[in-house]
Parts: C-alpha cells; structure tokens; sequence
DNA sequence: GTCTATACGCTGATAGAC
DNA sequence: GTCTATCAGCGTATAGAC
C-alpha cells in the first residue's frame, strides 16, 4: 500500500512535514494550528496553503510515509513460512521502525484526532488488523490479545516518555524487543528458524 | 495529596465532568470545546462557565479525582516492607484504577494539554516519579526502566484498544497484571510477602 | 443556575498581486 | 512560492437580566 504516490517532494514541502511532525507530537493535532506551523516556518499561513490545500492533507501527509513502513513489515512478514517467524518478523519491524522515528510513534497512536481519520480509510483498519493478527498468531488466548495490546501501547510510549530519551537507539530497540516478546510469551528465537 | 479539597459536589457539575471526560476520551482536550460540552448538556456556554472559569479549570476537576487515586496507591505502597511487596502494590493497585476507568487512562497519560499541565504541577511530576520508582524497585537495570515505561503504555491502551473494549473488569485486569509482571520481570507472587 | 448578548482574537480557508 | 487582504465562523471569556 503505497499512501503517496508519486507526489514531488520539494525542499519546503519537506520541511514543513518535519515542523508540522514536531508541533503534533507537542500540542497534539488538534492544538496545532496552521499558524504555528507557519510562524515555524517563517512564512504565513498562505504559504502554507500553498502546498497543502487543507490541514487534513498535511496530517496525511505526516502519516504516509510511516503507514507505508507498516504496509511494509507487514508484507514482508507475511512472507515468511511459519506464525512464529511471522510474529518475530512484525515484531523487529515494528521496533526498529519506533525507534527510528521516536516522535512519530506517540502521533500515531495516541492522537485522537490522527485515530478518526484513520479509522475512515479501511485500508488502513484492515492494516492495524493484520498487525494485530502477525503479533498474536492464529487463535490466540486472551492473555496474547492483552498482551499484543500492551506492545502497542509499549512501542507509542517510547516516543513519547522523557525517561526513555537518555537511551540510544540500539539499547532501547533491544530492551523494547525484549519486553514485547515477554509480553507475547516469546522465547528469543534461535537462528535457525528463519524464512 | 488531595487536589480536589472541600469543594461541594453538585449534580450539575459532576454531570458536566462526566460529559467532559468523554469528549476529551474521544476528541482530545484542544479537540474538544465548551460548545461542545455545553451542547451534550442542553445548556448554553454561559452556564458552563459559570461552574468552572476556565477550560482548564474543568481539564484539572475531571484530572483530580485519578490524581488522588494514584496519590493514595503510592502511599500505600510505600508503607510496605520489602520493594516486592511495594512493587506489587503499586502494580495492583494501579491496574485496578485503569480497569475501573478505563475512558480516563488515555486522557491522563496521552493527551498533550493534559501532559503540559501536569508538568506544571510540581506536585504531579514528583508523584509519577514515585510511581516509577515503586514499579522499578531501587537500581533497576536498563531493560527495567524499559520495562516500566511499557506498563505505563500497556495500561494507557487498555483504555482506548476497542480490541479490549470486549473483556470484562475482573479478565482485563487479570491479563493486565500478568501482562505487567512479566515486562518487569516478577514471579506471581506468594501469599506470605504482603505489608 | 441558567439565560441572552456581547467582546475580540484566532481558526481554517480563499482571492489575487508580486 | 510567497505575499497582503479578507472572509465567516468559532474559540474563550465577560456582563448583566431572569
């Protein structure tokens, strides 16, 4: 699922992702307004709408490339042979990708207004879907159900608590992993199971 | 510490708080308008603000009674013996708190205005330091400190998840708790460890 | 406790000049 | 691409009548 297709990046349309990206993960969606992201920029808000032709169209925007990444762990896990070799592929996917981009994860998930518009595109419902199904395997318990759930709300945290920020990427990708497999009741996998 | 003191309840205003939190729940604080709340209420703007002066105002009445909540969990907690026992408390105890709220969690925990204004409150920040500390224990190791953060997290979701939304009170808080011990890396604990 | 009326800044958004 | 100018509507907030 490709949610940009083939749209010119452009230097200043980048940067005002970038800033509109920052003023979400701080005020929220709802508490940035087109001005804020204009002052940002040095510009006025005309300008601002000069790239983007509703503030809708720059929140989609912040979120593209982001549900593309998801599409995409989502594919390649998929691709692998058995469920638990799925769930480890999602799974390290889904990490690395958090800890990349530490601000984007708590806009994602935790924004309200980003959830609704979300929930409007069933592609993207249907994606939230086959993550859930990757994490928990055919048939789960409620305990794995409870558990993928929490890995959820693990991954938006580490983008958004200050405790967290003193660790480096590498540290908290492993911790992270380690925590979430905890919760899905993982053993750390042997190398021999790839594919 | 009691944030709310001796102001008089009236059913008007616990009414207008209730109505308040779910529109917070669903379109976030700055989403969310005295319009809107005064709509839901039959009632003009007018007569909202003649409960409370401000939009804050009313974001701290519908905050306080879950901050006392958690105030009165960390006390109890720390007046046990062994960092276990207090760890545990903690635990229990806050898992509880969100199961029997489960609209309030992701208000207090995720939404932007409310996390500034609670960084305001000196009060506030040291008590979700305690918190931290009773779920930790003293010197945790790195993939603790992880791991905390992602029962913070964790319980966040369960009150948002519509994946969630089908488990009752006691199997929610069950999966939680146990979800919660294995991010921190507990046994279930026996019966002899309690005070 | 609730109402009407009012204030004024800021919101998202548009039109047209440079 | 950016600007100035402008719009209607809504945001929080106040004053005063019932």
């Amino acid at each position: 699922m490709t949610t940009h297709v083939g749209r010119p990046a452009g230097a200043a349309r980048e940067r005002l992702l970038s800033v509109a990206l920052d003023l979400f993960a701080v005020h929220g969606v709802s508490g940035t307004s087109l001005q804020m992201i204009a002052d940002v920029l040095g510009v006025t808000k005309a300008a601002v709408y000069h790239q983007f032709q509703s503030k809708e169209e720059i929140v989609l925007a912040v979120v593209a490339p982001a549900v593309d990444s998801v599409a995409r762990i989502a594919d390649l896990a998929e691709a692998r042979r058995s469920p638990a070799s799925r769930r480890e592929a999602a799974l390290s996917g889904l990490v690395d990708l958090v800890v990349k981009n530490r601000r984007l994860a708590a806009v994602l998930r935790a924004d309200p207004t980003v959830g609704q518009l979300i929930r409007e595109y069933p592609d993207m419902v249907e994606l939230s879907r086959r993550i859930g199904r990757l994490l928990t395997g055919p048939d789960p318990a409620p305990e794995i159900v409870v558990g993928a759930a929490m890995v959820g709300g693990g991954l938006m945290i580490a983008g958004m608590d200050p405790t967290l920020a003193e660790f480096d990427d590498e540290a908290l990708r492993r911790h992270l992993l380690s925590g979430a497999r905890r919760l899905l009741r993982v053993r750390t996998p042997g190398v021999g199971q790839q594919t």
